[in-house]
DNA sequence: GAATAGTACTTGAGTAGTCAAGTATATTGG
DNA sequence: CCAATATACTTGACTACTCAAGTACTATTC
């Protein structure tokens, strides 16, 4: 193993350490954003990730295979997830006119405002969640990240 | 927000953003792990990692509220994980002389070797999953991750 | 030397996802 | 045009957790 290796050549068990830090991280993250999601808003972190990423979609609303992989979901998930979202209002589904096999999933107005408010309280967990990290470790972890993606 | 902040001064969508890429991250990585152990080993991504962290705990066995701890679940979590592989007798129950409350997790001698195996399959996923990194990215990434814990 | 409080679990009920299989529609290549 | 294949879901059966509440034991405090 060279030290100016191509590949990223750390030896296989710091890799696999790697992995499991980033499990754990997510676990703890996860739970927190479910907590305040939760006592402030009604909703778990799953159900702000759905809302949120339909609000930054053109026109608030996604194919629902798209959501799936923005979310890192399978279909099925995504059919199972909407459900209480659709039933309690803040998503509706849409049929799109040429192809009769896709549906959409776009954000209500009930919705939309539900994510603004929640949108600050996710951003303040983000903020406290990462308060160890200075400027630059989350700028690489978030360049990192989304090449992972 | 200046330049130099001793917090992590990126914007707060910034920091949201960081916390879904490292969701998502660990969603696809998790399924990349279950599938290759499932197949090659029946085990679970969960299983594993408990499998690995009694490997890696002095005599392979661990309380279970400190393996709680080590992988970001409950304690009740760890009851209900456990309980298969106990009945597939890779892991054993063991209790404390001094604290008849406290429950042990103790790796078997099957637990052992099936760990072995597990764990190259689990060393190769890694590598797979975080080649697009170079040395330098994973080993920024390990440190902040750590820091995360 | 009790009450009180805290720790280490387990259990019941529920949520959040998985996969495999099924349905409906669309596309493509003889 | 039509059979084969692919896509976009949905559903059934299951696993993997969560929280809240309960049990059993230990430590503390007065």
């Amino acid at each position: 193993m060279s030290p100016g290796d191509a590949t990223s050549g750390l030896n296989p068990g710091a890799l696999l350490t790697l992995c499991l830090d980033l499990a754990l991280a997510e676990a703890n993250l996860g739970r927190r954003f479910d907590h305040r999601l939760g006592s402030l808003h009604g909703l778990s972190f799953g159900d702000f990730t759905i809302l949120l990423r339909l609000g930054q979609a053109p026109e608030g609303r996604l194919r629902r295979v798209e959501l799936a992989g923005q979310l890192g979901l399978t279909a099925s998930g995504i059919t199972r997830s909407l459900l209480p979202l659709e039933k309690i209002g803040l998503v509706t589904r849409q049929s799109d006119a040429r192809d009769a096999r896709v549906g959409y999933a776009a954000l209500t107005p009930a919705g939309q405002e539900l994510l603004g408010h929640a949108l600050d309280s996710a951003q303040g967990v983000a903020a406290e969640a990462l308060q160890a990290l200075s400027h630059d470790e989350a700028a690489a972890l978030g360049r990192v990240l989304a090449r992972l993606g």
